[in-house]
DNA sequence: ATTGCTACGTA
DNA sequence: CGTACGTAGCAATA
C-alpha cells in the first residue's frame, strides 16, 4: 500500500501546542467580550484548520494531561519542577478548547497518572502497526522518539505554531545524526531543562551523538563507561545515575490502555449548532467561517455579525488589469482620487514586476516591466496627490525611484501606524499585522512552512489586506498618535528616502591609512599583552581573560555577570587602580584601537560604487520616537577620542559640492526639561545666554559663575545629564566617582534650587501611571505596562523609562519637525544643497556650489523655531572639508 | 547556522 | 542602582 493510499492519522498534543501557542498570539489581542482571553485557543485552531487541509487526516485525536501529575512525578518529584505556575492568561483556555474540539467532532484523549505523549505513543504505535500514515504533532521533543517509517513528528519551531517542521525518520537523522529510537538515549545524557532533567556536566549533544554512535545505546555507553578518557569520562562514571533515572522518566509509554484505538478516531461531522454556539462565544467570526467551509456545510452570511469587524468580509478575487481598464478602475475605485487605495509592489530579482492595487472590494494585479508603454495611468497616480495606503512606504518610495518614478501621496502606513499604536513592538512584516490585526493567516510561499503552500498571496490580494489592517488602526488609534502619523511621520518618509538613496561620501583611502595604522598598533599591543602573562590568548574573548587576570594574575574579582566576572573597561580601570599590572593597560589600549579598526572596516565593506554609504534609517526602530541607523549605523561615528575624530574626517561632500555644513541642537533635553517642568531657575539659565552648567554650578554651589571650578562644573553636568536618565545618588557617585554621600548632597543641593524639576520628574511618573502612557510635547505616546509591576525592577526600570520618554522624544519630534522644513524649503527654493545625515540632535549637508549662506539661512530658521518653548532653542552651525572639520 | 552575552560606539 | 539605539566577536546552542 503506497502512503497515499493509507489512511492518516493525525493526533496532538493538545496542552503543548496550546501553550505555544499561548506565547506566540498577543494575549492583548486576544479576548471575547467576558475579558476571556483566547489566543491559545485561536492559535491552537488556526493550526488545527491548516493542518486538516493540507494533511487531510481520516483519522483524528487531540490528547491533553489531566493534570501536571502523573507516574513521573510520583516517581521523580522534581520532574518538569522548573515549570513556573501557569500564567494566568492561559488558564480556562484548555477548557474552552476542549468544548470547541467537542463540538468540531473531534475526540479527545486524556488518561489518569500519564501524560499527552504517552497517549500519543500509543496511538502513534497502534497507528504504525496497523497500516496508518501517522502525524504527530507535538512540541514536546521526547516525542521524536515516535518518528519511524510510518510515524512523523511535526514540532512548533522558536516562532509559535503557524510553522511546523516536520521530522520524518531521515530529517531526525539529518538534524541528529541518530535513529530516532535513540533520541531518549541522548537526551538522557544531555538532560532536558525544561522538564528539570539535569544530564551529565560537560556533555552535550555533540559528545552524546557520538557516544551513542560509537555504542549503539545508551546502555552500551554505560557499560564501556571506564573506556572514556578525560574529565567527561569520570564525570560519567561519576553521574552515570542521571542519565539512567533521564533515560527512564524520557521514555514513553507505548501500551497505555485507552478508551479509544486508531480505529475509533475517524474524523465525525462536527456539530454545526454547537460550534456556532462557542465560536460565537469565543468571538471567532473568521474561524467559523473556515471551519464551516471546511465541513461543507453552508456558511451562512446573514448568520454573521456584520457589525463586527472586517477580517470577514470576503477578500476579493484577483483581477488583472492594464492599459484603459486599468485607468478607468482607478479613477472609478478612488472615486475620482479621494477615496484611498492600497498599493503592494511585487518585486523579482530583477526589480519590480508587478503592482497590487486594493479598494475596500477589489483586488487588482498590474503586471510590470520597466520602461513599457501604457503605464501612463498608473505612473501618474502614483506621483499625484491621490491617498494611497501601504505597508513600509519608505520602502517602496525607494524602490519606485529606482525605475523614475515618483510615489506622492502617502496617506497611511501601516507599518508606521502600528509603530505608533505599539512603539516597543518589533516591527513585524505584514503577514503578522494581517494576524495580530485581523486574526487571519496569509499564505505565504515559504518553503520552510509546514506543508509547501501551492500558491503565496498575491500583491493584490496583499493590497487589499493592507487596506483592512489600515481601516483596524485608523479606528484603534487616538486622535494625537493620528496627528503625528500624518503630520510628521508620513511627510517624512520621502525625506529620510531621499537621505538613503543619496547617501554620504567615504575617503576610502584616509579610512584605508588610518586602518593599516591601527592594526600596526593592536598587533604591537598584543605582542606587549602576551609578553606580560607570558603566553598568548585571544584578548578578544572575556572568557579567556577571566582566566588570565582572576586565575592565573590572580586580581580581585570585578562587578560580576552572567559569565563570570566582568572585563569591561570601568572594571579593567577599577581593576588597575586595585591591583596595578601593565597587562591592563595594554588590554585596554588594544581594546581601543581593535574596536575602532572594526569600526572601519565595517564603514569600508559599505561603501557603494557610487562611493558613497547609504545607510537606512529605521523609521519604526525606537520606543522614543527617534529613529535608527542601520547597515551600516551612521549614528555612532566616534567623536570622543583623537584617533575616533579622524574617522569622522573620512566624511566628505561628493563631488561638486563645496563642503560639509552640521548643525546641532545644543542641549536640547536640558531645554526640554526648562520648558517641560517650567523650572524658573533652569529657564533663567537658558535665557542668561551664558553656560548652561557653569550657572546651575554657581547656583548649586552659591559661588559666583566665575568661581566655578572645572570640577565643580563636571559634576553639575553629570548631574544634569543624569536627571533626565533617572539617575540615582549611588549611580551619580559611581560616575563621578565620589562618595555616596556627596552625590546625595548634591541631588539635595540641585533639587533646592531647581525644585520644579524635581515635582515635573515625578509628576510624570505619576501621570504616566494613571494614564499608562507617556506623551511628548507633539502628542507622540508610548504605552507603559510595567509601571504598577509588583516586580521592583521591572517597575523602577519603567519608571526611569517613562521619566526619559517625553524628554527624548520630545527632542525626537522637533528634530523630525524641523528635517520636515529643512526639506520643504529645499525643495521650494530648487536648491541643489542636499540633507545627508542625522544623529538624533545633529543634521549634516553637503552644500552645493554657492549655496552655502541660504542653506545656513534655513536650516538655523528651521531648527530654531521647530518648536515654540519657553527658552530659545540654540542651533550650532559649522562648516568644513569634512564631517570632523565642520564640528564646531 | 542561529542565539545569548559581553563589550562599546553614539545621542 | 542611567535613557535610547546597532554591531561585532565569542561561546554555546537548536
Amino acid at each position: 500500500m503506497s502512503d497515499s493510499e493509507k489512511p492518516t492519522l493525525l493526533i496532538i498534543d493538545g496542552h503543548s501546542l496550546a501553550f505555544r501557542a499561548f506565547y506566540a498570539l498577543p494575549v492583548d489581542s486576544f479576548q471575547n467580550r467576558e475579558g476571556q482571553h483566547t489566543n491559545a485557543i485561536h492559535g491552537f485552531i488556526a493550526m488545527l484548520i491548516n493542518l486538516l487541509q493540507k494533511e487531510k487526516p481520516t483519522h483524528l485525536a487531540v490528547a491533553f494531561d489531566i493534570s501536571r501529575y502523573s507516574f513521573r512525578t510520583r516517581e521523580y518529584p522534581e520532574y518538569k519542577g522548573t515549570r513556573g505556575e501557569t500564567p494566568s492568561e492561559f488558564v480556562g483556555q484548555i477548557p474552552l478548547l476542549e468544548e470547541a474540539l467537542k463540538a468540531m467532532g473531534i475526540t479527545t484523549v486524556t488518561k489518569e497518572d500519564y501524560e499527552a505523549d504517552d497517549i500519543l505513543a500509543t496511538l502513534a504505535t497502534q497507528g504504525s502497526e496497523q497500516g496508518y500514515r501517522v502525524l504527530v504533532v507535538s512540541g514536546d521533543r521526547d516525542a521524536i522518539q515516535m518518528v519511524n517509517d510510518n510515524v512523523t513528528l511535526l514540532y512548533p519551531n522558536a516562532r509559535g505554531v503557524s510553522e511546523l517542521k516536520r521530522y520524518d525518520r531521515d530529517a531526525v537523522f539529518e538534524r541528529y545524526g541518530i535513529e530516532p529510537h535513540q533520541y531518549p538515549d541522548i537526551a538522557a545524557l544531555v538532560g532536558e531543562t525544561s522538564d528539570n532533567l539535569i544530564g551529565i556536566d560537560k556533555v552535550g549533544e555533540k559528545t552524546a551523538v557520538k557516544w551513542i554512535t560509537q555504542y549503539g545505546s545508551l546502555d552500551g555507553v554505560l557499560e564501556h563507561a571506564g573506556d572514556i578518557k578525560g574529565v567527561v569520562g569520570e564525570k560519567l562514571r561519576e553521574q552515570s545515575d542521571r542519565a539512567i533515572r533521564n533515560r527512564k522518566l524520557n521514555h514513553l509509554l507505548c501500551d497505555v490502555v485507552l478508551p479509544v484505538g486508531p480505529a475509533d478516531l475517524e474524523r465525525r461531522p462536527l456539530d454545526e449548532a454547537a460550534v456556532r454556539d462557542i465560536f460565537d462565544r469565543l468571538q471567532f467570526r473568521t474561524l467559523l467561517e473556515r471551519v464551516l467551509k471546511l465541513s461543507g456545510a453552508p456558511v451562512d452570511e446573514a448568520a454573521i455579525d456584520q457589525a463586527a469587524d472586517a477580517a470577514d468580509s470576503a477578500v476579493p478575487g484577483v483581477r488583472t488589469m492594464v492599459d484603459e481598464e486599468l485607468g478607468y478602475w482607478i479613477n472609478a475605485a478612488s472615486a475620482t482620487r479621494t477615496t484611498p487605495l492600497a498599493v503592494r509592489i511585487e518585486r523579482g530579482p530583477e526589480g519590480i514586476t508587478g503592482f497590487g492595487l486594493a479598494s475596500a472590494t477589489d483586488s487588482v494585479y498590474v503586471p510590470w516591466a520597466a520602461g513599457r508603454p501604457d503605464y501612463t495611468a498608473l505612473e501618474e497616480w502614483l506621483a499625484s496627490d491621490a491617498p494611497k495606503v501601504l505597508f513600509d512606504s519608505k520602502a517602496d518610495v525607494k524602490a519606485l525611484r529606482g525605475v523614475g518614478i515618483t510615489l506622492a501621496g502617502i496617506a497611511f502606513d501601516t507599518r508606521i501606524a502600528a509603530w505608533l499604536l505599539k512603539p516597543g513592538g518589533t516591527a513585524q512584516d505584514l503577514g503578522g499585522q494581517v494576524y495580530d490585526f485581523l486574526g487571519l493567516t496569509l499564505p505565504t510561499a515559504d518553503p520552510n512552512q509546514l506543508v509547501p503552500e501551492t500558491d503565496a498571496t498575491s500583491v493584490a490580494t496583499e493590497a487589499w489586506y493592507v487596506l483592512e489592517v489600515a481601516r483596524y488602526l485608523g479606528e484603534t488609534l487616538d486622535e494625537k498618535s493620528l496627528t503625528v502619523l500624518s503630520t510628521m511621520e508620513l511627510p517624512l518618509v520621502p525625506v529620510l528616502a531621499s537621505m538613503e538613496l543619496t547617501g554620504v561620501t567615504i575617503n576610502t583611502e584616509v579610512l584605508a591609512r588610518l586602518s593599516a595604522q591601527l592594526a600596526e598598533t593592536a598587533a604591537s599591543l598584543a605582542a606587549s599583552a602576551y609578553a606580560e602573562i607570558g603566553r598568548e590568548v585571544n584578548l578578544g574573548s572575556p572568557k579567556q581573560l577571566q582566566q588570565v587576570l582572576f586565575e592565573e594574575l590572580g586580581m580581585p574579582k570585578t562587578r560580576a555577570n552572567k559569565t563570570g566576572f566582568s572585563t569591561d573597561a570601568a572594571s579593567l580601570a577599577d581593576l588597575q587602580e586595585r591591583s596595578p599590572h601593565p597587562f591592563l593597560g595594554l588590554l585596554l589600549q588594544h581594546r581601543d584601537a581593535t574596536k575602532l579598526r572594526q569600526i572601519i572596516e565595517t564603514l569600508e565593506k559599505a561603501v557603494e560604487p557610487d562611493l558613497r554609504v547609504h545607510t537606512r534609517y529605521e523609521q519604526t526602530g525606537t520606543s522614543t520616537g527617534r529613529i535608527s541607523s542601520t547597515d551600516p549605523n551612521l549614528q555612532n561615528i566616534p567623536i570622543r577620542t583623537e584617533v575616533g575624530r579622524e574617522i569622522r574626517s573620512a566624511f566628505e561632500p561628493g563631488a561638486g559640492f563645496e563642503t560639509l555644513l552640521t548643525a546641532d541642537y545644543s542641549q536640547i533635553e536640558m531645554r526640554i526639561m526648562a520648558h517641560l517642568s517650567g523650572d524658573a531657575g533652569l529657564i533663567a539659565a537658558f535665557n542668561a545666554g551664558e553656560d548652561l552648567h557653569r550657572f546651575v554650578g554657581a547656583r548649586i554651589f552659591g559661588v559666583t559663575p566665575e568661581e566655578v571650578t572645572p570640577t565643580m562644573r563636571g559634576k553639575v553636568k553629570a548631574m544634569s545629564y543624569g536627571l533626565a536618565y533617572g539617575l540615582s545618588a549611588f549611580g551619580l557617585s559611581k560616575q563621578l566617582r565620589i562618595e555616596t554621600a556627596e552625590a546625595k548632597q548634591l541631588m539635595t543641593d540641585y533639587f533646592a534650587r531647581f525644585g520644579a524639576v524635581r515635582d515635573y520628574l515625578r509628576n510624570v511618573v505619576a501621570q504616566a501611571k494613571i494614564d499608562g502612557y507617556t506623551e511628548t510635547i507633539y502628542g507622540r505616546r508610548r504605552p507603559f505596562g510595567d509601571l504598577n509591576s509588583s516586580n521592583r525592577v521591572l517597575r523602577e526600570n519603567a519608571e526611569r523609562a517613562a521619566l526619559n520618554a517625553p524628554i527624548q522624544g520630545s527632542a525626537a519630534d522637533i528634530m523630525k519637525f524641523a528635517m520636515l522644513g529643512i526639506a520643504g524649503d529645499l525643495a521650494a527654493r530648487g536648491l541643489g544643497s542636499r540633507m545627508l545625515l542625522q544623529v538624533h540632535d545633529e543634521l549634516i549637508f553637503e552644500v552645493a556650489t554657492g549655496e552655502l549662506d541660504e542653506l545656513s539661512e534655513i536650516v538655523r530658521d528651521r531648527m530654531g523655531r521647530a518648536a515654540d518653548l519657553t527658552v530659545p532653542l540654540d542651533v550650532q552651525l559649522g562648516t568644513g572639508a569634512n564631517w570632523d572639520d565642520a564640528a564646531h
